[in-house]
DNA sequence: TTGACAACTTACTAACTAGTAAGTAAAATC
DNA sequence: GATTTTACTTACTAGTTAGTAAGTTGTCAA
């Protein structure tokens, strides 16, 4: 009998991964146990649906990002240095990689995903909007953002914008996405 | 015997429909034959595989755009009403539908998807992009559009935006789309 | 040392997937 | 009027999908 080394941890790992990748409906629990040298009934022992896996990726996601907002090393940057971080998360590795913000993905099929799957979804969106939104209004009364509108349109412009631009990485070559993330700064900043 | 009236043009109306809705991974020719009345070998008549399928659908998007970007009634539009053209495409009947940009559905899935299907993504979104990134010059050297950096990599931002804003909309809700917009034009326009 | 429990495997199912080969009916062409 | 072509149906395949029930093995606690 083949042991998994922190199998939850090991599987949401692939599951998170496939689903940047492939997509929900791209993935399967083969391609999990295959890689995992083990059978697909052990997946399903520690999460028995495909909705089960989807959701504890992304309930580790939201918890994730809720932890690294509220860390010091994020918490305590300049609205300029946190914006900078947002896109980072992207930039390296993600844009790279082929692969893609996990809210866009899961959106882009959202009618086709089981309905806890969903919620799970726009939950982390709208938490990563707050956030964003919070950090572009911090940045607007520090005098470092320049923007008319809303913080809160403005927000979504930049996210669904960082969102879109991952996919177009993948048709369209890597430098499109810097581009895009350049163009946000220069659009931004108080120069 | 069932005929379908027009049966290619009918067959790649909802092959695009589904595209939009479900995604590539996410509808199957069961769903296209279920729905005309007919068996899944008569789609197959048509379209012998799946790839040859969304290539049609996407090729016939690209001589439509391209008809439509060269006919008067977008042609001789001022900068400002070309742009307003191109949301509308999205705004009317997309976000409100739940539906995104057929791109947008494509490039999510796209290390899921056949490879000649890929080639025809990546030839439309370049099509799209080159046709906003002249539109936003002629803007801007008319002076009804103020933005800093290259015209090329304004028209990837606003693009990359409004594909994720259509897969935002259905997370969070029309509304949230038009913000989008809205914000867009805060942006670009000189007031 | 025993028993309980966790983490698997074996072996299976029913439903669905894209795709095919051979047959049929109606319409168009000769 | 005969023949060819178009557009389907019938009937099937091999592969994949998520999911399950029952059995096995290794570990840890009493």
């Amino acid at each position: 009998m083949v042991k998994i080394e922190n199998s939850k941890k090991t599987i949401i790992n692939l599951a998170e991964s496939l689903l940047q990748d492939k997509g929900f409906n791209g993935f399967s629990y083969a391609n999990i146990s295959a890689e995992l040298g083990v059978k697909n009934a052990a997946i399903h022992y520690h999460f028995p649906s495909k909705e089960d896996l989807g959701i504890a990726v992304i309930h580790r996601y939201r918890e994730r990002f809720k932890l690294w907002i509220n860390n010091s090393r994020v918490k305590d940057l300049s609205p300029v240095d946190k914006l900078n971080w947002f896109f980072s998360i992207y930039s390296n590795f993600r844009a790279d990689n082929g692969k893609v913000c996990l809210v866009g993905s899961l959106e882009a099929e959202f009618n086709s995903i089981p309905e806890g799957l969903r919620k799970e979804v726009e939950a982390l969106h709208r938490e990563m909007l707050t956030w964003l939104e919070s950090t572009l209004s911090e940045g607007k009364e520090a005098g470092v953002f320049q923007f008319n509108g809303t913080p809160a349109s403005k927000a979504a412009l930049i996210y669904s914008s960082v969102q879109g631009a991952l996919q177009m990485a993948r048709a369209l070559g890597t430098k499109k996405f810097k581009d895009v993330i350049e163009q946000h700064k220069q659009d931004l900043l108080v120069s």
